[in-house]
DNA sequence: CTGTTAGCGCATTCAC
DNA sequence: GTGAATGCGCTAACAG
């Protein structure tokens, strides 16, 4: 091969150009006070002149520092996921930092072993696990203490620090709102068993009709899917006495709709209908649809702030950071009859 | 402070441990072949008995490739862009790649520039760009060509690659069906006009509609969201004559169906109604609906794999891969009364 | 204020 | 088959 393959500018370069040594190059790149004015302007002349670009991979070999943060997650096709990241990448670029992301396909332990392990390869300066699957979770319980981890959404592990909004809370929200408009009970379609949020939304349902002093019907379970709501509300509109239902998320609240407008059973005139997740399409559900609102901004913003004091501090103390969730009352609940 | 900071082992430790040089421990860790098998088993126990673990930044210095891709894209909360982008990891990870993400609140041409320029600094083999418009699109026209890019949904540059789904194609097989369901012209609800998207859409109605010799109504302005088409469903309840109507996205086309619903206009019955996208939503919508399916994996894999051809190759021939959309349909539609 | 000397951890020549 | 040099491009000490 020809060798005029057109060798992209180093520093040194630049340094030749300008007359100094490869070290004020460097100063004036990173902003080091003592280098005179004129000489500054001589660097930068030079660089745009030979259109230098710095090569972060060589300084982040000598600093040990990348400048970038790993995201391992699972499915980032579904909204809360999607958020959370890009709650987490905003919070990231605005302090500096490089995204690096590895979503799995499945959620077993190994697969965020494996998606970790190599993003510390990678040298990433610390990394955010948004896997919210109990599988997942244990997957952090024996970590190399190398690299600094934040889950978001729950973990079994105590010395890693957790930004997770209220589950619990906001499915209580749901059944007050419902008890408060004078429902008996609430039904439930919960999400698959193995997620946290799951977990946590069937525990807030469940403890507030408990401490309510009502009786808990078996709930239904779902896998978050629109279909999987559908079914339920079939089985729904089919029984006797349901006058409230609470699914587990937006998408299955749509499944219950649909299935209730099938079969001609009103909403909420009948049954009262209310959601999770507060999906930008759910105001426009017939009808509106109640639900929770969860704020992804803040928790992304969480994350980076933990993660990075972790990265400039060292170990720090173990934190768990908790965001409230707000219910957004639209028309798919009213007074029970 | 105190040394005992456990440094990581490098290559060299593995080395000592064995009893080999820090070369051979190269080759076994690259699979070399020229490797006696008890030589290569002294080194793998070493390396797990250290928990040895390679360092890829200082590969990279050396071998002057990360093994990374860098994506460039715009609000990867929208269901188009989170499942490209979702497509496009799953293509790079097969293929041994790290996916380092840069999404963008605003779109102007600047911020696809300067992502672009962080993102080379950073030193990733190759860019795909998922900037869908006009104003992104642009920023492509004078690049560095430094490192390779691919842009998902067109450009003006003739040299960079092009993945795309056939927008204008999609569009037309709505107009289609709808017309041999005996409607006689189709009503639409625009996308933002600075998306390309938005602009094939309404460019493949016009054209089919104007193939068939068919009247073109005043299209409405929409911008992706429920409220939009919501907004746009109201004026099309009070418009006289109006039988088909063709909203851009189906988010848009949620919100035609709730206004239609709430101005008591039966769908299909009097009115039917066609998205794009087929959001997992779409199919319990009230009616289920007809819509465009786009195979957004399809995309991140032809995105990967032209990629790795530039990056191997070099330049290569400027390529334009299309891929085509398919009509779903269901109850929304209906034939004209 | 600026230049000189090291070395980050690895892969790539070459020897042997 | 294996080991010894050399350098990727940069920042971090030190000099001066």
């Amino acid at each position: 091969m020809g060798s005029n393959k057109h060798r992209m500018p180093v520093m040194a370069d630049v340094a030749r150009e300008a007359g100094v040594s490869h070290q004020t190059v460097s100063r004036v790149l990173n902003d080091h006070p003592n280098v005179r004015a004129d000489t500054r302007a001589r660097v930068e002349a030079a660089i745009s002149r030979l259109g230098y670009r710095r090569n972060l991979v060589a300084r982040a070999l000598v600093t040990r520092r990348s400048r970038t943060l790993g995201v391992v997650s699972f499915d980032t096709t579904l909204y809360g996921p999607a958020s959370t990241i890009y709650g987490i990448q905003q919070a990231a670029r605005a302090a500096g930092y490089f995204v690096s992301i590895v979503s799995l396909k499945t959620i077993d332990a190994e697969g965020v072993r494996d998606a970790i392990d190599y993003l510390t390869e990678q040298g990433v300066d610390g990394i955010v696990v948004v896997a919210p699957q109990h599988s997942a979770s244990r997957a952090l319980e024996s970590l190399p203490a190398d690299t600094p981890v934040v889950a978001v959404e729950g973990t079994h592990r105590a010395d890693i620090p957790v930004v997770c909004i209220d589950q619990v809370e906001g499915a209580r929200l749901v059944v007050r709102h419902l008890l408060e408009l004078g429902h008996e009970t609430v039904w439930h379609v919960s999400g698959p068993s193995d997620w946290l949020e799951a977990e946590g939304r069937m525990e807030g349902w469940r403890s507030a009709l408990e401490e309510a002093g009502r009786q808990v019907p078996e709930p239904l379970a779902g896998d978050w899917s629109p279909r999987a709501g559908y079914e339920a509300g079939k089985i729904l509109a089919a029984s006797e006495g349901v006058t409230a239902v609470f699914a587990a998320n937006d998408q299955m609240a749509l499944g219950v709709l649909r299935a209730l407008s099938e079969e001609g059973v009103p909403v909420p005139g009948r049954i009262s209908v209310v959601g999770f997740d507060d999906i930008p399409e759910s105001e426009f559900f017939s009808p509106p649809l109640t639900t929770v609102r969860q704020d992804f901004g803040a928790v992304g913003r969480h994350c980076i702030e933990v993660l990075l004091r972790r990265i400039d501090a060292g170990a720090g103390s173990d934190e768990r950071l908790v965001v409230p969730p707000t219910l957004v009352v639209r028309s798919s609940t009213a007074p029970a009859r």
